[in-house]
RNA sequence: GGGCCUGUAGCUCAGCGGUAGAGCACGGGGCUCAUAACCCCUUGGUCGCAGGUUCGAUCCCUGCCGGGCCUACCA
């Protein structure tokens, strides 16, 4: 399975939105679950890098603009601002973000990459024409109009008729499917995998990958050595996980580390845009000669309270919002703990408060208050200092723990992952009722010194099981681990794998004194 | 219209040839270190509907119903 070591990367890419709009609850999920996948490889040491950016280069951006009246360059920086700043509330740490239509690194990356598919003979004009939906990107044929209108917007779409540059899609029909069958292109979860099989598999057509520059206003990236073309926005847009590595340059030591070594390349995308992943952008890659990502992770959607998300019903969830109603840890466990591997994840206020409540403030959040508790009222708040390498149950179990996360979250299953690590939760607390320590200092008092020696023990086990707790939940909940760590008087680094064993790490150290870490969410009746 | 996915306890989800599991919620009991938290036990399902294959199906096949994603162009 994983056998990385500190040479290995990772490189994890969210996809990039279109700026017409703010963040939705839907990007913060991918948001977080890339930033989960980084964290955990950083927590081992591999050398890892995020990366997320913003979509500019659509025609309806430039549409949006029209209709809210506003600058087209003002607009799409103030919602691309928007979205890089996502990370702050959703405790999110991207390495880099681009923007692809200021960014300076990023039409020479991507005419790069057009010109490497031309010189392999796999670009050609092609006369057509079409109705065109410019919400939806695309064409439709007449007999897909609803009278006359897009089926998904109701508007009428613009009649095209013009010269454009196809690409050669179908010759590379038999590679992806060999590329996906072998797994050297992994797509998660399985169904998906078998998805895009069965559609690779009922044949592949060429496709259009530039538009005239007219119709946007000249808005795009310029083909190269053809001003009157721009690039159909996927071709540019897919680009960006390359140009963002300084893939214009002659020479670059991102490029080369993270696209180039033999480490991992993941996407984290929705599931509306699975065939652009695995299907156009591997076989652009090809064309061009260069690597193809490893693994494309997709995620299903979010409902709200059994219903679509949309505008029009008025129920579309603020991510932000709710960070500032019940703060990022509850947000960000939610997701993790709740979102199901095949199908919708259904959203609402009270499954996400009863989440936090039940698994955070009452079990981990009171583990961790009750542990301190005792170790300040029987102990003066020092943890004892006692062999690590003492049988324990608890032990036992906390050092499964790392590896059963590692696989689980190799295979992109976030619930298992934090499973595992609940395990030594409600194990603890289990520990707690069984050793009763309350008891045993009371045979201490009465002089029992077996009984002093063991509730040195039962405390230290303890603190020591909320630590290792606190390190591997530092990726998933990197506030909350933090806020454990803090109780516990010591403090979470990267790279340092080694704090997911069990060690002696925090004998003798003297504890501040309990505070609940995860506050219950009182809800008014 | 076509392709693919999906429908399992009140709720959120696992399981996927040998007649069902977890967590939460509900009910009962225990404990007191703790954020009225924690621990134990119980209750609870004709596994969407109807056929079929099989010694045997929740798990395979067909149809239907409900939900979802896609539908790439000279169709």
């Amino acid at each position: 399975m994983s056998e990385q070591n500190s040479e290995s990367t990772y490189y994890v890419m969210t996809s990039i939105p279109y700026v017409n709009g703010r963040p939705h609850i839907g990007f913060a999920l991918e948001a977080v679950q890339g930033d989960v996948l980084v964290r955990h490889h950083r927590l081992k040491g591999e050398k890892s890098r995020y990366l997320s950016g913003s979509d500019e280069n659509a025609l309806t951006v430039v549409q949006a603009a029209e209709v809210q009246g506003a600058e087209l360059e003002e607009m799409v920086a103030a919602n691309a601002e928007a979205f890089r700043a996502i990370q702050i509330p959703l405790d999110v740490r991207y390495d880099d973000f681009i923007r692809t239509s200021t960014d300076p690194r990023h039409f020479p990356g991507a005419q790069k990459l057009w010109r490497k598919m031309d010189a392999a003979g796999d670009i050609y004009k092609r006369h057509y024409q079409g109705n065109y939906c410019i919400k939806c990107e695309r064409f439709y044929r007449e007999e897909e109009l609803v009278d006359g209108t897009c089926p998904i917007h109701g508007t009428a779409p613009e009649a095209v008729d013009e010269e454009n540059y196809f690409f050669a899609l179908s010759k590379y029909q038999d590679k992806l499917i060999e590329l996906i069958e072998s797994n050297t292109l992994l797509v998660q979860p399985e169904h998906r995998r078998e998805e895009m099989l069965s559609f690779i598999r009922g044949g592949l057509e060429d496709i259009s990958i530039s538009r005239q520059a007219l119709r946007g206003k000249g808005w795009g990236v310029p083909v190269p050595d053809d001003p009157d073309q721009v690039m159909y926005v996927w071709v540019d847009a897919l680009s960006n996980y390359i140009t963002a590595l300084d893939y214009a340059e002659d020479q670059s030591d991102l490029y080369d580390t993270y696209w180039k070594g033999d480490g991992q390349r993941v996407h984290v995308v929705g599931k509306d845009i699975i065939r652009f992943h695995v299907v156009f952008w591997p076989a652009f890659l090809m064309s061009a000669g260069e690597p193809l990502p490893t693994i494309v992770n997709v995620h299903e959607f979010l409902m709200s309270d059994g219903e679509k998300m949309s505008k029009s019903r008025g129920n579309v969830v603020d991510p932000l919002a709710l960070v500032e109603l019940y703060g990022v840890d509850a947000l960000r466990y939610w997701f993790i703990r709740e979102m199901p591997r095949n199908g919708d994840g259904n959203f609402s206020h009270d499954r996400l408060i009863g989440r936090y409540n039940q698994d955070l403030a009452n079990d981990l959040g009171n583990l961790v208050n009750r542990s301190v508790g005792m170790l300040h009222r029987y102990r003066g708040g020092v943890v004892p200092s006692v062999p690590a390498d003492r049988a324990s149950a608890l032990k036992a179990l906390a050092e499964t723990v790392p590896a059963r996360m590692d696989a689980a979250l190799d295979a992109f299953d976030f619930r298992e992952a934090v499973a595992a690590a609940w395990e030594i939760v409600t194990r603890a607390n289990k520990f707690v009722d069984d050793e009763k320590p309350w008891e045993i200092a009371k045979a201490a008092k009465a002089g029992d010194t077996d009984a002093d020696a063991r509730l040195d023990v039962v405390l230290a086990d303890l603190i020591e099981a909320i630590r290792i707790v606190a390190v591997v939940l530092s990726p998933v909940m990197p506030s909350g681990s933090g806020r454990i760590a803090a109780q516990l008087g010591f403090g979470l680094e990267d790279g340092d794998a080694a704090a997911r064993d069990w060690s002696d790490a925090l004998a003798g150290r003297e504890l501040p004194a309990a505070a609940p870490v995860f506050p219950r969410i009182e809800v008014e009746e």
